[in-house]
DNA sequence: AGGCTATCTTTTACAAGTGAAACACCTGTT
DNA sequence: AACAGGTGTTTCACTTGTAAAAGATAGCCT
């Protein structure tokens, strides 16, 4: 076994114990073999994705112990933040996801007694959803843990870098939200 | 329909046209329905969700014209930047994925002429992947492409913000896969 | 040699998401 | 009133990922 780094054995990507993260061997594995290529735009999109990627099986922690998933969670969070009923079409749009996985989401949330259906008066088409009192209970359990816990995971970050991050992300953010579905190469 | 920002019909979060990426909106609910929270953590890994989620959707442009999801782009391109034969278990852990959805992959994109396997001769459980002609001609018309709608969709930031960017999410990288497995709560 | 344990890969059973179609209902128009 | 078209929600068929067990082999220890 060499300790070059090029070895599979020191680990993913080659990155062995020189300094930088995973993404950075990636990075410079793919230069070596196109020199020519610009490989900036793998910085940032690598590391949100490997970061994503880490933060869902670490944070994931404090909400398995109470037998959630983080779309469930995100389900229930949105009808506790926004303090007042939806519908499942909201709860589609509030949530970023399809409207048939919100449908599967809400049997299981109603039939563990998380949350309630209401019959719209007027429209029957619709439905409201809101949450039950041991599904809000569960919800105000549940965050400060969730929260704590990712305080944990972010104290290895001095606070105003963690500032100068939050901050360059929303910038990002406020980009990609914009132009979504302009992009359409 | 008010315009308070408070109705659903405002879109997500209830974020409105008023300044800031959806992620602010979720922040100011939550504040106003638990003011003593903390909610610094979701600055940052809320956003990096919802930017992992949203590149996910758009940056799979180009590479579904290649009919490939991204996971099967991992795959040939860790076999790429290695130069050499990887084994499935190496294929893992460079992808960051099960043994059982290498497998899977694996027998797709021999099907399509991909990738090929080789018995190891001294130790029969190993199989030794490579990149065929082919495999490697297509990660090689791909990745250019990919990149540059990369490049498009992160031209809204200034240079120097995306180099701070990049530097930022390496750091918190470095702690993150540092304390991987640590942080068991 | 025989047996024990560890390692590498695949299989299996299952959970969860998706797009498209189906369903049920509303609403404006004629 | 009847219909056409639109909207809200669910269902269906399918794809993909996962954890756990199985299968196959290697290598050590006595």
């Amino acid at each position: 076994m060499t300790a070059t780094g090029n070895d599979p054995a020191n680990g993913p990507a080659g990155a062995g114990a020189r300094g930088g993260d995973t993404v950075a061997g990636v990075v410079r594995q793919w230069r070596a073999v196109h020199p020519g290529l610009d490989t900036g735009p793998m910085e940032i999109i690598g590391r949100i994705n490997r970061c994503a990627a880490l933060l869902q099986q670490a944070e994931d922690a404090p909400l398995r112990r109470a037998g959630l998933s983080r779309p469930e969670f995100d389900l229930l969070g949105a009808l506790r933040r926004t303090g007042h009923e939806l519908t499942p079409g909201e709860l589609a749009r509030e949530t970023f996801s399809s409207g048939a996985a919100v449908t599967k989401r809400l049997r299981q949330l109603t039939e563990r007694g998380l949350v309630e259906r209401r019959a719209d008066s007027r429209d029957r088409r619709v439905a409201h959803v809101r949450l039950t009192d041991a599904g809000r209970d569960l919800v105000d359990a549940v965050l400060p843990e969730q929260l704590g816990y990712e305080t944990d995971a972010l104290s290895g970050l001095p606070a105003a870098h963690r500032d100068d991050l939050a901050a360059l992300l929303g910038d990002l953010l406020v980009q990609l939200e914009g132009r979504l579905g302009g992009l359409r190469h």
